[in-house]
DNA sequence: CCATTTGATCGCAATATTACGATACATATC
DNA sequence: GATATGTATCGTAATATTGCGATCAAATGG
């Protein structure tokens, strides 16, 4: 008990849910939406920008690393965060899709 | 300890992770996917389909009439369950929008 | 080599989510 | 009104998430 059942559901389904999962904090919108705003940017910009610990702001980007919307190239003792561009693409074409596959019907009124 | 700090992110941030949170589980696209197929959908045809509990369903459904993607009109003793048109368009909208944001750039190779 | 800078990771407390049996509740039907 | 049907809600156990201080690790600069 406690644990989803993703044995239950198809690959497409749990990794769409993945997805949806990896942005459902505002922590994690606001850090996409800096990535996509600056290019680059290094974890402890982010900790002035957002006002968590740092220790936190590491763990969302380890979040959104882990879905691969994100990606980090050391540069000296920094980090260089970044938009990784072909998967940010494949999940804005998982999203569309999911979205697009509902044209009005009849609806209980 | 523990409760996202919503105070820090603005409202576009937190509704757009509320949005996400809501299809962040397998057994909610399920739903939602199934609603989209069938146009109405009872409760108990969901059970069905997805091997869930009853009460885990419904559960599941309330989280999705909370933020609104979803709405259930009483029918007799049964609930039938359907897209809310509107907010599905809406929804869409924001997702879309904020995909939308990123257009290539340097990334950190 | 030592101190500094920067970020990752550990460990923990608080809280939230997931799943489900049991039960309450609401509407039919007899 | 009693019974059946279908759903919501309650209570609870298991697990996951969130946030952060403390610490570890890697690279840089002296």
């Amino acid at each position: 008990m406690g644990t989803t059942k993703k044995e239950k559901f198809n690959a497409r389904q749990n990794r769409l849910a993945a997805i949806f999962k990896a942005m459902a904090h505002p922590a994690r919108i606001a850090i996409v939406q800096q990535l996509v705003k600056s290019e680059h940017c290094i974890c402890g910009e982010l900790v002035g920008e957002l006002g968590l610990a740092q220790a936190t702001i590491s763990q969302h980007l380890k979040e959104l690393k882990h879905i691969g919307l994100i990606k980090g190239c050391v540069e000296g003792t920094r980090v260089s965060y970044c938009i990784n561009e072909k998967v940010w693409q494949q999940v804005k074409k998982e999203c569309d899709q999911f979205f697009v596959t509902y044209y009005a019907k009849e609806a209980c009124h």
